[in-house]
DNA sequence: TATTATTTTTAGACAAGTCTAAAAAAATTA
DNA sequence: TAATTTTTTTAGACTTGTCTAAAAATAATA
């Protein structure tokens, strides 16, 4: 139906619209690490396939079509990447590159199928919501643990940055999804979080503390 | 590694030099429904690469190298096809569309733990073979039941046409992979042929005994 | 508001893979 | 062996998606 560049650029245009709105040429470029004139010329086409409103200058977002397409593959690559932990004991920092191939697969009845046999999950490995085969699933507001206040606390829910650099560093200090934890303290010098996990404290970098969610 | 294109390309050499030794520029383009231009153009690239043996005019052979990625190729295929009848449900005539696109996911420890997964199944849902993680499996002589003797008879083991048409009409008729099956009689006439199955009589056309496979 | 800097688009070119039409080689037939 | 047919290759062009370099539009700053 699209092409495989073409599904990248709509998955792209997704995840950026979800913070920012409206999406600009250069973040899109950034995005998939390529020139802001190519993602000129791919706009324009998008645009003629009515996947894209696009007004030269003013920046993009998707149309109808265009967002269901993208939650489409965002289905695939969320329950691929499940797949690839609960059935092929893969670890969480490394099933992103695989599932991003696999994402293109594109027959809708192997999906549907694929999500029955794993017992239609509702999140992924990371944490991130997978949508049903009509595109539709919750958005849990999630909050980075930097922006709780001290003596709160709650479940480790999510991350926001997938890199497996970040991913195993969690693992090995047992920061996983589920994981229930307390801001303790935070230390005015240099912001270090002290948390509260497992009856142990373990200190955490501002960084870190960014882009690890919790609900509350 | 290799694009698309190209694993498609060798795919196709292998399968043909299988039953005929060196392949035709003519052969490959029938075989991907492409023209024999193209073929050209695209054998040169492959024989730049070392995949392939080509002098122009006489025709190509895969190289040693060649073979390690068509075989590979091949025992992807039939993984994914094996997965999808066996933990998916498919109907063996509902799989090759699919395993055709998840045969080009390129992963080697993916295809592995699939494997593993499935418990290292030795012959995909047609009966064909599925090489090991070493390109290793076992070629078995299969005679289809046009060529052996009125009175003899086997185990229904593989096809020769993998199309849906054919594979929906042996499911209807329960010529499955593992039927034992008996020549009973050849109609002299029209070359029909009888068998004896399950105590029952099943005639079938001189067509269908050329495409079913059977291991004395 | 005028100037400068940044962002975005256009113009022209390139690589991969395909095509049609025509030429060259090989195979077949007379 | 010569003539004809078939197969294969070459030549030139098209599409998709990319790039660099330069131009145009917008945003930021003085």
């Amino acid at each position: 139906m699209y092409t495989l560049t073409e599904e990248n650029y709509l998955k792209a245009i997704y995840k950026l619209s979800i913070q920012t709105g409206k999406v600009s040429t250069n973040q899109i470029a950034a995005s998939l690490a390529t020139k802001a004139s190519s993602v000129t010329d791919m706009l324009r086409k998008l645009a003629d396939k009515l996947l894209i409103n696009y007004t030269r200058y003013q920046g993009v977002s998707l149309t109808q079509t265009g967002e269901k397409v993208a939650v489409n593959i965002i289905r695939r690559h969320r329950l691929w990447e499940f797949f690839l932990v609960e059935k092929l004991n893969f670890k969480w920092d490394e099933v992103h590159d695989m599932a991003e191939e696999m994402e293109h697969i594109s027959s809708t009845e192997l999906i549907d199928r694929l999500d029955e046999f794993m017992g239609f999950p509702t999140r992924d490995p990371h944490g991130d919501p997978i949508p049903d085969c009509n595109g539709n699933f919750k958005i849990i507001d999630l909050k980075p643990i930097s922006a709780i206040a001290v003596h709160s606390g709650g479940i480790i829910s999510g991350v926001r940055d997938h890199s497996s650099a970040f991913l195993q560093y969690l693992e090995k200090h047992q920061l996983t999804i589920g994981k229930k934890i307390m801001v303790k303290e935070i230390i005015s010098y240099d912001n270090t979080v002290v948390l509260q996990m497992d009856n142990k404290d373990l200190h955490i970098s501002r960084d870190v503390a960014n882009n690890l969610l919790i609900a509350l």
